[in-house]
RNA sequence: GCCCUGAUGGCGGAAUUGGUAGACGCGCUGGACUCAAAAUCCAGUGGCCUUUAAAGCCGUGCGGGUUCGAUUCCCGCUUGGGGCACCA
């Protein structure tokens, strides 16, 4: 009976759709384990072979770990709101949802052809109005919620307002806020909510016309489509993710996920620790306090100007009048300039002189203040002093306005370039002189506190997120304005669905999308227009797996007890700062509100890395249709063209496919060397514009899913990026022929009920120790090299014996599970071979240790020899003989240990 | 510029905790089966010297160091990949 993968595939992935195998309830009597990959964006390319790398992971490490009597939760579902649908809207009137919906179904497809054990009846969508309500619903509760710093966590607003009322709260007096107005009741709660609508400096897209994330923007240019970013301050819903950045970096260090990750995430929440200090300022014979923010108190006396960020608010009021015209020219010159440009021209400093002074309040000093784009209005302060002498901004500003240098440590030398690093010994200090630059960070800020003239303080690198996007394809905000006042929808009222609209374009007045829906208003009152950015539905869909029916809570009570949170968590490096930042925010307000029970929504965390394409090139001698093997292009004047992977074999042309490949090939000729066309080839991104794209489904018609599953995993270790190569697959799938073969005649199953023999129990506890440790390391590459070994070992033993090909059939079920349930039946089970326990080797069995011998040595020194149990008389005396031999070169050294494996010296252990 | 990561045969990659480097697979070479091919099976396969064998020497990006012993630990570089980037 020959090996019929498509039939055994097919078959079993329907039993397993039929008999509801991978469906999991909550069992209080078993140990629960969660496992999830991040959901795909259905986007209309469908799948290609390097998605399904973490599915597959995961779902070995599923199958694993119900194999070893776990309750597994191993969800699926799609991130499906996003701009690509919404893109295609426009350009096609397609609506999203139908767009959406097509693409769901054919990842369905494909996801299904793979075998994976999911539990289909808890797929959720992020676009189905079942699930964003509870999206919705989160943001209300967001908005009805504030910060509270004295007990670090976020409290009911109701709470905020009874503070307002009765004491007063920060600049708020009850006097005050009992005669404010609505709308003013409103404006000051909104500087509290966590989900508040303020303005502020925003990337604003033109070519998607919405505003982005920060995380939506790499290099000035939009991470979706490309098209440039530009700063402009608008008024957007926010989440206060800032007000969370203390305890989103300490939870970091009780997580399971790797170095360089955490690492990220440090690197954007960005904390550094300094002093907001005051100086007095002069403009025009005013006086005013300005705050500054800096780590570096130490270099006080190095101070020899200021500067302040172009956006802020202090620059009207610093600007002398004299010097006006110049500072609005150079505002209006900062405004101009797009987010890349400005990253373009870090290294030539811009400026303005304000013609506003500065007093040092340590030195009594006084300093000019200049208005630079170099300062941030966004952080600390939008103001600093510079000490050009130790930074290098200061340093590149100070030359090239001709600004005073004052270096204040020891020895240093600044005619060429500032002088950054912490150490070394100050001077020209006053009161810090002779101490280290450690030392005399912490006396400044002593120093300062003591003196009142500001204090210590921490500031964080992470932004507020953007909340509001200027599209259709999102969740609409629950929220509508009554007299021009944000207010909530009632929660009965949710989900608010999104409208039909007759076009997923701006509106002409430059509206969003929604503005174009005939009655978008709640009680004759407007309902927003901005949607939902992507990450909304992406924060707690790990949540909504654990009881996605309910429609009454996001998750039960009982349900979230059981779950907790996701214990192994597998996706890609790419959402690092976004999703996994805005999940873990999500997840700590959901707790501090005591709507889940675990403050960190996911405990361990794999990487996978990226399967990239392997391009193959052709070169067309420039302005001919005559192309040049690789070998000889160097000789002629070519270009590289792209050519499809599917028409070369092993960097090798069909040439006739080529022609027939494009219309304007057909009549291509070849320079060939030794009679072949070799093609050029590179490691790119997989993507249809470089024709290296492998599509799983092909890899499934020719090899099977079990194969594809293998391969895979063999390619490498699953954290590491490494490009697809078709070559290598047959190496697997003849592994599966040949077990398949060691079982199997004929007729069909060929299995003896014998006892086994040693050797073949001994082939097997190897495996399945090793199997184990493997799995339990993510090292599945390796647990697949160990299959070969032990069916090589199995089948050069001749072993046909049942009682081995059922552990075996265990033991590959989570790789390969399409085979092992075939086999599993044909021995006569009818449950699935994945209700089946992990086998438990006999110990009798297990892998030899090896003992320790001692062994006396010219009666002088005393030393032991490490021999595995069974070695014979002859090869401990072998070991002693080898002994003998490597005292020679060892010298008068004393001999500790000699480690031996049978008949061979390895080492000596000296003491 | 700063941070993280990696570098091992022709290729993908193994190597426990400092202890036989190159497991396993691909490819390649030779052989068996075949009229032939495919498939399958067997053997070989890091480099050098050598007719062959035995033996030896050199080998884990480069240069040093620690150690009886280093792919593994330490210091200094080179280089691939990723992240951050006027964050005071």
């Amino acid at each position: 009976m020959d090996y019929d993968f498509k039939s055994i595939e097919s078959k079993w992935q329907a039993w397993w759709a039929a008999n509801k195998t991978f469906k999991v309830v909550e069992d209080p009597a078993k140990p629960k384990y969660y496992v999830l990959d991040m959901f795909p964006y259905p986007s209309g390319a469908g799948l290609h072979v390097g998605h399904p790398l973490g599915y597959i992971a995961s779902d070995i490490f599923s199958r694993y770990k119900r194999l070893k009597g776990f309750n597994v939760l191993h969800p699926m579902g799609y991130d499906a709101f996003g701009l690509p649908a919404e893109q295609y809207a426009i350009q096609t009137g397609q609506h999203p949802e139908v767009t959406t919906d097509k693409n769901v179904a054919r990842y369905r497809e494909q996801l299904d052809r793979i075998g994976f054990s999911y539990d289909w009846d808890r797929e959720v969508r992020t676009c189905d109005p079942g699930f964003y309500k509870w999206t919705q619903w989160a943001f209300l509760q967001m908005f009805d919620s504030w910060y509270d710093p004295a007990q670090d966590k976020a409290r009911p607003i109701a709470e905020l307002i009874a503070k307002f009322e009765s004491t007063g709260y920060e600049d708020v007096t009850p006097e005050q806020w009992k005669s404010a107005s609505e709308k003013e009741k409103s404006d000051i709660l909104m500087r509290y909510r966590i989900a508040y609508q303020g303005e502020t400096s925003v990337n604003w897209c033109e070519g998607l016309g919405t505003v982005l994330a920060n995380d939506e923007v790499k290099d000035g240019l939009s991470v979706r489509g490309g098209f440039p970013v530009e700063q402009k301050k608008m008024t957007q819903w926010q989440l206060r993710v800032s007000a969370y950045a203390g305890r989103l970096l300490d939870s970091l260090e009780k997580l399971d996920w790797t170095d360089s990750l955490k690492e990220m995430q440090r690197n954007w929440i960005g904390r550094s620790e300094g002093t907001e200090m005051v100086f007095n300022t002069i403009c025009d014979g005013r006086e005013m306090p300005v705050t500054i923010f800096t780590t570096r108190v130490d270099t006080i006396y190095g101070v020899t100007f200021m500067v302040l960020a172009p956006e802020s608010d202090l620059v009207p009021q610093l600007t002398a009048a004299d010097r006006k015209a110049e500072v609005e020219e150079y505002l209006k010159y900062v405004k101009k300039k797009t987010e890349r440009e400005r990253i373009a021209e870090t290294k030539t400093a811009t400026g303005v002189f304000s013609g506003a002074y500065g007093i040092n309040p340590v030195t009594g000093q006084k300093v000019p203040i200049w208005i630079s784009e170099y300062v941030l209005a966004g952080y600390g302060t939008g103001a600093i002093m510079a000490v050009p002498a130790h930074d290098s901004r200061d340093y590149v500003f100070a030359k090239k306005f001709g600004l005073p240098i004052v270096p204040i440590i020891e020895g240093c030398d600044v005619s060429e370039e500032s002088f950054d690093a912490k150490d070394g010994i100050l001077c020209n200090s006053g009161f810090l002189n002779g101490m280290t630059v450690k030392q005399a960070i912490e006396a400044a800020k002593d120093y300062v506190e003591e003196k009142g003239l500001g204090r210590r303080k921490t500031n964080y690198r992470l932004r507020d997120a953007i909340f509001s996007r200027q599209r259709y394809w999102g969740e609409p905000f629950p929220i509508y304005y009554k007299d021009g006042i944000p207010t909530p929808l009632p929660l009965s009222e949710l989900p608010l669905r999104l409208p039909e609209i007759d076009s997923f374009k701006p509106s002409s007045d430059g509206e969003p999308p929604l503005a174009r829906a005939k009655d978008w208003t709640y009680q004759g009152y407007p309902l927003e227009k901005s949607t939902m950015p992507g990450f909304a539905g992406s924060s707690a869909y790990y949540l909504r797996y654990m009881d996605p029916h309910n429609d009454n809570a996001l998750v039960s009570r009982e349900a979230d007890d059981y779950w907790r949170n996701v214990d192994l968590y597998i996706g890609g490096t790419e959402h690092a700062t976004g999703h996994l930042i805005y999940s873990r925010f999500w997840n700590k307000f959901l707790y501090d509100m005591g709507y889940v029970c675990e403050d960190e929504p996911f405990r361990k965390l794999i990487n996978q890395g990226m399967i990239q394409g392997r391009s193959n090139f052709v070169y067309r001698i420039v302005g001919t249709n005559t192309f040049v093997s690789l070998g000889l292009k160097d000789q002629y004047e070519t270009t590289e063209i792209h050519v499809d992977i599917n028409i070369v074999r092993g960097d090798r042309l069909d040439l006739e496919a080529f022609r027939r490949w494009r219309p304007d090939f057909a009549d291509a000729e070849f320079i060939l060397e030794d009679g072949e066309y070799i093609c050029g080839w590179a490691v790119e991104k997989m993507s249809k514009s470089m024709y290296n794209v492998v599509n799983p489904d092909d890899i499934c018609d020719t090899y099977g899913a079990d194969t594809l599953r293998l391969y895979e995993m063999f390619l490498g270790p699953l954290e590491q990026s490494k490009p697809w190569d078709t070559k290598g697959i047959d190496g697997v799938a003849r592994f599966l022929k040949k077990f398949w073969r060691l079982y199997t005649d004929r007729d069909g199953l060929a299995v003896t009920d014998a006892e086994p023999a040693p050797e073949e129990l001994k082939a097997l506890h190897k495996l399945i120790a090793k199997e184990q440790e493997d799995i339990e390391n993510f090292s599945f590459n390796t647990t697949i090299s160990a299959f070969m070994i032990a069916v090589g070992e199995l089948s050069a033993l001749n072993c046909h014996k049942r009682a081995i090909l059922e552990p075996l059939c265990v033991l590959l079920s989570p790789f390969a599970p399409h085979i092992a349930e075939e086999l599993w039946h044909l021995m006569g089970h009818d449950d699935s071979v994945t209700d089946a326990r992990f086998p438990e080797y006999v110990a009798a069995y297990t892998v030899e240790d090896n003992v320790t011998y001692p062994v006396q040595f010219n009666g002088k020194m005393r030393f032991t020899v490490d021999l595995p149990k069974s070695a014979a008389p002859a090869e401990v005396e072998a070991a002693v003989r080898a002994l003998e031999q490597t005292a020679k070169w060892v010298g008068d050294k004393q001999i500790a240990k000699v480690v031996v494996v049978p008949g061979r010296i390895i080492n000596i252990v000296v003491k």
